[in-house]
DNA sequence: CTGTTAGCGCCTTCAA
DNA sequence: TTGAAGGCGCTAACAG
């Protein structure tokens, strides 16, 4: 910085000015220091600048996982929205972490950071409030607890909203085919069951799920099983594409034509289900961390309010794994 | 830091020590402090300590698009072989930038980060030199560059292997299809079609490849236009997975039977791949993410030295995506 | 509008 | 083995 000073003439103090774009700088100084500054390819370290400000211009953003295709979207919308705040974003993954007690001390969190987002993270109110400890705000994405900023789909309408267009389809006998990890199931998964048994229970029918690990193998699994029912359902709704799609692969090799002989959706809109033809539930997750990452910003800047929650919409793609069953006379016969 | 001193009965120094885990201190004193470190919840702040050392404590890593599969895999080695050495991953998208002249500038790495690690990034030897100005250490990934750190996989020997493999089933009609955006190809890009064309001379066969925009809608397009050839190809080749999605689409609309009427191969081994039976050359992104994490902290920590080249192997995963052609004597007839 | 000064929190000499 | 002092690069409050 003294070297940008003394190449402009000028003191550190208007140098500083300058590159933080404070106002009360003469244009004609302004440009020359920028030009300096150039030259030199100067940046100011926020390292230092963070020393004095206590801001770090930096965002923690927590994922369970990377791999998965739902976090490098949502991460690609929180980054885009960062950027435009001209914030970096720190990414921690917490996946085998995760299930020690206390991980969130494992993270460098503390005065390293200006918020931190979590994404899909359904932490419990005692985690929140670990969380909480870091004394920045705090944003959840893809989880919805009361007082807390959060960005979040309404999986139990969106879950409703399939059973019903597969019901109006004029399928009587829908099954689910849900995930859970061991003996615990995320918020996420338990509000879609609760949006298809409900929706069945309106319907006068009786819910029917099974439920066994996520991932492809777990849709693969469970579409075995109810394939091998006595009499097996004439439609399937998956909790997400990924069993979708493991369901998918169950029926291709047993023969069972899709939509003609059993009608699959799935949930998320996955890249593959376009592949696939799967009708699914689109939950935009682009723009959800766009979203978060703005929310963030706006929290940061003290434009939002804490406690903000944002419903993000869910919406139905229709595509051709889904028909009226055969031999009914549903909504196309 | 003041705050713990005190709780521990002793001075700034001791405690920096200690939380630095530098020798010299007495072991029943560094239990003390360590102690009242833990009920303060207290850690140190990588801001000032950076401001000293020099050491940021961060990586960045660059890549051009988040949404992909692929990068979110990568992303999961890097962080996992950076958490190992206690290091924090900054994560910049440059999509859009990265047209832009001087897109490097743009990011604010100076001095705020300890190394630098492109994936899949294609730099020119103009915009390694701009990242080289960073004054930090630059790790390419998915890429090779004499002098340069760098992990990759040989994608030449890769395309080589999978078009073999197609011959090898006594397919004579291979296509290949690439991609292109714009007038700009990849390195991997080329690559790959100089592995197809080399095999393809060798065998004594002419190369026959359709460039398309990547993506599953450049595979749909590239795939129509294969099929409504005078002679159509009985083996396809995509230059990666997506590629082949989209050209499996297109080839259950037409009806043409996989691999009964065509053989189709991919690369990459994305997850979706395994859903289609795709037969795919497998590249590990996971661990080219965590090799390269790892390489960056022992040239950080000067056990490894700068220059160092990695290439990760390749492997066919065959699954029911290929065959030998229908009425010629291939390997399996 | 510009320059001077006093720290921000920590690490690194050096002295005890 | 421990403590005291100086300074890393920058910003904020003040003085000019």
């Amino acid at each position: 910085m003294r070297d940008v000073a003394d190449r402009a003439g000028v003191s550190l103090s208007t140098v500083s000015r300058v590159l933080r774009g404070a106002p009360g700088v003469a244009p004609q100084v302004r440009r020359r220091v920028q030009r300096a500054a150039d030259e030199l390819s100067y940046v100011v370290s926020r390292n230092a600048s963070g020393l004095v400000t206590g801001r770090t211009g930096r965002v923690a953003v927590i994922v369970p996982f990377l791999q998965e295709w739902y976090f490098g979207v949502a991460l690609a919308g929180i980054s885009d929205a960062l950027r435009e705040a001209d914030l970096d974003m720190l990414v921690y993954q917490v996946g085998e972490i995760r299930a020690r007690e206390g991980w969130t001390r494992a993270l460098p969190l503390r005065r390293n950071t200006d918020a931190v987002i979590t994404v899909s993270m359904d932490l419990s109110e005692e985690e929140c409030r670990r969380l909480d400890d870091v004394g920045v705000p705090l944003v959840l994405v893809g989880q919805c607890e009361r007082e807390r900023t959060s960005v979040y789909i309404d999986n139990r309408a969106g879950a409703a909203g399939a059973t019903r267009h597969l019901l109006n389809l004029g399928h009587t006998r829908v099954a689910y085919i849900g995930s859970r990890n061991g003996s615990w199931s995320s918020g996420s998964s338990r509000h879609r069951l609760e949006g298809y048994e409900s929706t069945m229970a309106r319907a006068g029918l009786s819910p029917w799920s099974v439920i066994r690990a996520p991932g492809i193998e777990g849709g693969e699994l469970a579409m075995g099983e109810l394939l091998s029912d006595h009499d097996p359902p004439t439609a399937v709704l998956a909790e997400f594409d990924t069993i979708a799609l493991g369901a998918h692969r169950t029926l291709r090799r047993s023969g069972v034509r899709v939509p003609t002989s059993l009608s699959l959706m799935g949930f998320d809109n996955h890249e593959a289900a376009a592949v696939l033809d799967l009708t699914t539930v689109d939950q935009a997750p682009y723009d959800t961390g766009l979203t978060a990452g703005r929310l963030t910003v706006g929290v940061l800047n003290g434009t939002t309010e804490r406690g903000t929650q944002v419903e993000m919409p869910t919406q139905i793609i229709l595509r051709h794994s889904t028909a009226a069953p055969r031999g009914t006379r549903g909504l196309s016969s």
